[in-house]
Order: structure tokens, then C-alpha cells, then sequence
DNA sequence: TAAACTATGTGAAACGTTTCGATAAGGATG
DNA sequence: CATCCTTATCGAAACGTTTCACATAGTTTA
């Protein structure tokens, strides 16, 4: 049994809106005196105005639901979203935005399933690497909940803020070659993945490009894991001509190479380069630093944030924007080793 | 502008009670005919029912409020948060229970502010991994809101589920012992964390037990941070008789001290033993692996959130629980070197 | 001095539910 | 036939706010 106005009304003799303007005061203005008056009797009395009830009436919640994508059990192990979770925290608190996260609990039918995230108790929703199968944004527009999405690549439906992937492929290729390797395979994401499906496009497109070397299983797709880097190493290895470089979509897969490759014998960089994607922040001991090409996610994750801020206060559609990557060198690239 | 109660009703020519009743009918009987109609109705009208009215009049929201500890900027970069969060959100969408984080937005009276966190939005609190000055639970039960701990040590006020340091401190020093070692140092965390409290003390307390050495800075508070540990690691190298084996308070001190080891070209574990606790998963990678003394963290998280939802339905107080430790042998401790 | 402000305050509607206590009609019971 | 259950439905209160429209009373303006 919370205090309410109506309580601390009664205690003073005044109207419920009288203490309502002298707390919250806006446009009324309410003397001095009462003011601090009410103000004392509501500290005293332990008032904690019911966020519920002024929702039901303003309509606002200041609160934004967070829909993390829909991989496997275990969403929040995923080293990247580790690190776009956080800064979507630090910017959310910036903003004094609370965050009400929607799991996407029991849904098979993933797809019409965004009507049930959508709820009065939140102003907008972000959308965190969506999939690709998850399409009826336009249902979003249709009920006019502002949302926005980070990460999900150039074709995606919606406002959104992610990696150049283009660029930063680019980036990785280029280093590579700069070493010298010209046989380079490339150990992709889910065909799920907006920025899987655009980083192996584009690794694809170079290879022709700059008329790199064909060979079977260059260029792959798989889930997001350390498992699947190292599964995938042991078939690239197992190739008459193995490849001396790795360009793996992301930085777990890039572990799981470098993981595997060790225990194989195969040094890295001298007999092979790896260079992952992300800069999701792993950290190296004993072994070789992981050469990356750096995503801005606690840029992208801010600009996320706040561009949905900006879509909920002016119900105006915020315009796209993709940050280029960077590329950073650690040990684990290095010249190409070539089989004399 | 979404479809209400009133919104079919009006449709149907029926009141809005008939309607409630139809839609989630509990005490009333409606007419299978109708009840259909009703249904066909509101999905043909898109109506999805606003949980700010619902729960202003029923009081509930099936929402549970998540306060994480108040580190420094990047909370959710620790792993060992990471791993509870992940635990947490899997738990949450077992029950149901949607998941509110709580911020800390500005609060430098950092104590008094768990009256901001108290809302009208939230059925309980789970705190985790809260620090030792923040005192004002009492406050909590004072106000009636229902609140688990995580990870909070012995002595935190309040239903709390932690691991049992004491028996996790021995499993490490004692495998220590066992692998020949005597010359044992501890980096601890911060005494704000009655992890690292409880931690330190039984190191301390098991060193007089055992009869070990004693030396300076053997037994320390520190950040739970890597950078921590390599300062540490670096001021114990300094002494005279530097110890032989090192028992970190958390893992990202213990990659810290493998890390500068790896660097100042100490030999892990021919010259150094290193030992970890937390087995949060891996951020970082490298060689040798971590040994190290697990703590069950989806187990405590989880059991943390059904014990508060558990608080929310009964209105009793749960249990507190410490579940043990268990030891992690990896590659990083072996036996003593000692000096000729 | 009448009209028009200003300052201060009140009352009540509205937000969208849930749920209690009617009510009316019909059927069964005595 | 009067009474008493059911059954099907409704109206209205309540949850705690915000906020608009109105009501005083005192003060300025013409």
C-alpha cells in the first residue's frame, strides 16, 4: 500500500491536482510555499509516483524494449552481443531511457510474432542483428511503433546502423594480399546474418576481383562459433593446396581457428594468417593477438539508441547510416608462406 | 491509436466486461459462440491488450527488475556478468518474466537510491552481485518489495544465492598444496564485493591453518580487473622469494597474471602456478588454460530468479543457498618449482 | 466603477483494464 | 403460481496519474 497523491491531498487539505502541479509542476505554477510544503509531506510520506499510472495518461513510458536476435540458447554468451548490450546500456543511461528486454519467448513462428513485442509499455523498440527471416517490419510501420536496428546490413527494412561491410572486407582482403597471400579462404556466418550473407558476397566479389585463386570450399557458411572455425580449418587443411590465409567473419570463428590451429601443429602467422572481424574484445594470452578489422559497435550501439530517441520524440524516420571499419593489426597476419 | 476493449465492444454491441471475460475469461462462463466471436473479433481488430492498465488494476506485471553492480563505466563487459546476465534472461523467459534493468542512473548517494529503483512497474529485485556499501535493504523489506541477491557472500542481508567461497578457496589452496606448493600468494577484488571479502579471509585464514609463509603482499585488494593482476603479478615478482603459485580472486586477474608472465617470460606453470576462480567462459584465449575453480553461475542465476518469483507468489522469503565450488584442472598449475 | 486580468486552487474526465455487484430472462422447484 | 436457481450480460467502481476547464478572490486597467 504505496502513498499515493490522494494521500498526501488528504494530509494537507488540498485538491489531488494541486499536489500533482506541485510535484511535477509544469505549466501550473504553484506558490513557493505549498510547493515545498507538498514537496516535504511527499518525502516524508515515502511517495514514489506509480510509473504505470502516468504512463496510462501521458502515453510515454521511457522505456525502449530491446530485441535481441534469435540464435540458439544462449543469446547473451555471443561475444558481440556482450559488447553492443553494453553500450546499449551506457547509452540508454545516458538518455535516462530504462530498457525492458523482449526475449523472443516460445515463439515457432518467429515471424508474425513481432505483434506480440509490441506493448504499451514501451516508447520504441531496437532491434539487435535481426535475422534475415524475421521480415514483417512493415507490420511495425503499419502499427506505428518507431523501432530501429543495429546491424543488419544494407538490405534490411527499417532505419539502420551498422558496419560498411563492404569496406571493411575490403580492409581484410587487402591486408592480406599486402602480405602477399593470394590463397585465401574465407570461413563465413549463418545464412541468417545480414552481415554474414554481406561479408561472403563480398569476399566472393574480390576474389574476382583481383582474380585471387578458386579453390573448393573457399568461401563457406556456418554458424557463428568457435566450433565452426576450428571444423572448418580441419577440412581447409585437409586440401592438396590449403590456403595461407584465413578471413574469418567473425572474431569467434578467428579463435577457433587459431585455437585449432595450434593444437594441429600449424603455426600461425608463419605457416598461416587468420584475421577475424569485430574487435568484440578478446583478449589474447600465449598466443598470437588476433588481427581484425574493427566494427564500431559502442558507436553503432549509441547511434542505435539514441536515433530511436529521436524517432520516438518526433515521430520522424531517422536516415540510415553505416560507419566504416578499421583495421587492426595484431600477430596473428603475417607474410604468406609460400610451399617453395 | 490501438484497438480497446471498448474498440469491440462497440463492434459487438456488447459491453466491455463481456468482452474481458471472453478474452481471458477466469470467474465467468461466456457462451462458447460468443466467446469465438469475441476472439475472431479482436484478432480481426489487432487488439493486443495494454499491460499498463492491466497491471495498474491488478497489481502484477510479470516484470522483474534487474540491478547490476555498480562498477565502473562498462558493467556488462565483465564476463562474470556476461555469464549471469545470460543465465538470468534464460531463466526469466523459462518464467515468463520479462526483464527490466535498473541503472543506476546519477546516483552518487549511491545507498539511498534503491527507493528510485522501487516501482510500480516491477514485481521484485534482483540485485546482482550488489556491493557491500549498499546497505539499505532493510528499506526494501520496509516497502515490501520482494528481492533476491546474487552472489553476495555470507553476510549480504536479504535471500542471496552465491557460491560457497570458503569451500571454493580451499579446493584452489588445496590443490595448490597437493601439487608441492608453499609460497602462495592471493590477488583479490575489491573490498566492496563480499566475494573478494569472503575470498581474501578464507585465504588468509587457510594460510595460518597451513602454516604457509607468510610474506609481504601476500593477500590483496585490487580491481577485478586484468590490469590489476599485472601489476600485481609484477610487484610479487620483485621480491626476494617470490611466491610460487598464485590464487586470483577471479579470472580476469588470473588471465592479467598469465598474460604479464607470458611477457616478463615467467614459464607457466614450470616456474609459476596460476589459478582462477569464476570459470566465467572465455573472453579471453590462449595458453596455457586457465586452471581454475568453477562456480555455477547458471544454476545460482537461476535459482536466484525462481526464488524471487517464488518471493512475488507466496509473499514468504526464500531460502538463502550457497551451491559448492568445483575444481577446474587445466594447464596453468602444476608442480612447485622450486629453487635449488 | 465596471471590466478585465492574475493568482491560486478545485473538480472531473480520461487512459484501458479487471472485477464486483446488479439485473433480467428463463427454467426448475415447491 | 410464487419462489428460487441458473445463465447471460451489463454497469460501474477502482487502479493512480495528468491535464483541461472552471471557480473563486484579489488586483489591475480603462
Amino acid at each position: 500500500m504505496p502513498t499515493t497523491l490522494k494521500d498526501i491531498a488528504r494530509e494537507l487539505n488540498i485538491s489531488v491536482s494541486t499536489v500533482s502541479y506541485a510535484l511535477h509542476g509544469g505549466t501550473r505554477k504553484i506558490p513557493d510555499q505549498l510547493r515545498e510544503q507538498v514537496r516535504e509531506t511527499a518525502v516524508r510520506m515515502n511517495y514514489r509516483p506509480n510509473r504505470l499510472a502516468r504512463s496510462l495518461v501521458t502515453g510515454r513510458t521511457n522505456t525502449i524494449g530491446v530485441v535481441p536476435p534469435v540464435l540458439d540458447d544462449d543469446v547473451f554468451l555471443s561475444p558481440y552481443l556482450r559488447m553492443a548490450w553494453n553500450s546499449i546500456v551506457n547509452e540508454a543511461e545516458k538518455l535516462r531511457q530504462d530498457l525492458l528486454l523482449l526475449t523472443a519467448s516460445d515463439r515457432t513462428r518467429a515471424a508474425d510474432s513481432i505483434d506480440d513485442l509490441v506493448d504499451s509499455r514501451i516508447d520504441g523498440l531496437l532491434f539487435v542483428a535481426p535475422s534475415v527471416e524475421a521480415k514483417p517490419f512493415e507490420r511495425l510501420t503499419e502499427l506505428q511503433v518507431p523501432y530501429t536496428l543495429m546491424s543488419a546490413g544494407g538490405n534490411a527494412p527499417g532505419p539502420h546502423f551498422g558496419v560498411d561491410n563492404n569496406q571493411g572486407v575490403r580492409l581484410a582482403v587487402q591486408h592480406l594480399m599486402a602480405l602477399g597471400h593470394r590463397r585465401i579462404a574465407h570461413i563465413g556466418g549463418p545464412d541468417s546474418s545480414y552481415d554474414a550473407i554481406m561479408r561472403k558476397s563480398t569476399f566472393d566479389q574480390l576474389v574476382r576481383e583481383y582474380d585471387l585463386p578458386l579453390f573448393d570450399g573457399q568461401s563457406q557458411h556456418g554458424p557463428w562459433t568457435r566450433e565452426s572455425g576450428e571444423a572448418r580449418l580441419v577440412e581447409l587443411m585437409k586440401l592438396a593446396h590449403p590456403p595461407t590465409a584465413i578471413f574469418a567473419g567473425n572474431d569467434d570463428l578467428a579463435i577457433g581457428v587459431l585455437g585449432r590451429a595450434f593444437e594441429m601443429g600449424i603455426r600461425v602467422p608463419d605457416k598461416l594468417s587468420v584475421i577475424g572481424f569485430d574487435d568484440a574484445g578478446f583478449l589474447a594470452y600465449g598466443l598470437p593477438g588476433l588481427t581484425t578489422v574493427r566494427q564500431p559497435l559502442p558507436e553503432l550501439a549509441a547511434l542505435a539508441v539514441r536515433s530511436l530517441v529521436d524517432f520516438i520524440a518526433t515521430q520522424s524516420v531517422p536516415a540510415d547510416l553505416e560507419l566504416p571499419a578499421t583495421l587492426v593489426v595484431r600477430e596473428s597476419t603475417g607474410p604468406a608462406y609460400l610451399t617453395p
